[in-house]
DNA sequence: GTCTATAGGCCGATAGAC
DNA sequence: GTCTATCGGCCTATAGAC
């Protein structure tokens, strides 16, 4: 609340003006969140390439580019909170499961427009919640050992999975 | 440290007495965990299958049960430390990554038992990293979602990943 | 080795002036 | 709306008796 409030330059007379409390600001913060995914990450990696599937791996990339220009230290801010706060407070938990399925959501859309290229038998639902799980886990990996490696080679693995049921035949074998 | 405190039925004098501070304490409890990963997780594990590839999906499953059991309170201990602790303290970094490390050893080792089974040009070492990561994804989403589906469905699909991988042809098109 | 007692600081939050 | 000032509590850690 410190480090907030000197960013902010204000006392903390006036933050509780606006928020009664240390967890309803933080609330707030998470609805932000929400509100934030479509303009400051979806949009932008979806300018970059108009292939449905595609756009999935430049939103994956954005991530990547986090994890790199903070030298490993933000990676998804989500997911920081995620393990820390969501059995501290149900109202959290439920503002962050919000947030995943907003992302999920929106790597839904993807999937869904990239009908006719995926195999009919995946569930796309399941398939958008495998990649934010893929997404998470390498974060957290990468930034615990200090590299990219893991990340860049789960999102490798992660592409090479959707080659594979991208084609109804056996044309990507090795 | 209350909580530990009292769950300890002792005094804070009597802890620092062995530990100097609290992150001295937490460090002592990373190396604890590493102690513990083979007794506690794997050979438990272990003594279900002696499949090498069934070995991993053996302990995979361990994190399964731990989320049921807990009310998705307790996934892995190390990844509810990894996102929360890892900037704070550079030593508790190198903890955290060394229980990695530790982890994705013993999954390494089951890969490198299976190996004839195993398509030539996967990299064991990354192919280990990339179970690490899912099953840590994996777990916070299920936390956060209260469901097991999304672990059981990431589980699911690492398994088909591991059928494709560990079949030279295409016998497994469905 | 464990206790009692407490230091010293930071925390979230509030009151009231302006 | 923002400020100054401050409360009471909790925290990590220490001192010293036993």
């Amino acid at each position: 609340m410190a480090e907030i409030l000197s960013a902010a330059g204000v006392k903390s007379g006036s933050l509780y003006y606006f928020f009664k409390s240390k967890e309803a600001l933080l609330l707030a913060v998470l609805d932000r969140y929400v509100e934030l995914l479509q303009p400051a990450v979806i949009e932008p990696a979806f300018a970059r390439t108009r292939d449905p599937i595609g756009r999935i791996f430049a939103v994956l990339d954005g991530y990547r580019r986090m994890l790199l220009e903070t030298g490993f230290k933000q990676g998804c801010p989500i997911g920081n909170l995620a393990l820390e706060m969501s059995d501290k407070s149900e109202a959290v938990r439920e503002k962050i499961a919000l947030n995943f399925d907003n992302w999920t959501g929106a790597v839904r859309q993807c999937l869904l427009d990239a009908d006719d290229a995926l195999a009919a038998d995946v569930d796309r639902d399941r398939l958008a919640t495998f990649v934010l799980t893929v997404m998470e886990g390498a974060v957290m990996v990468a930034r615990i050992r200090r590299s990219i490696a893991p990340y860049e080679q789960a999102i490798a693995i992660l592409r090479t999975y959707f080659e594979r049921i991208a084609s109804t035949t056996c044309t990507l074998d090795k």
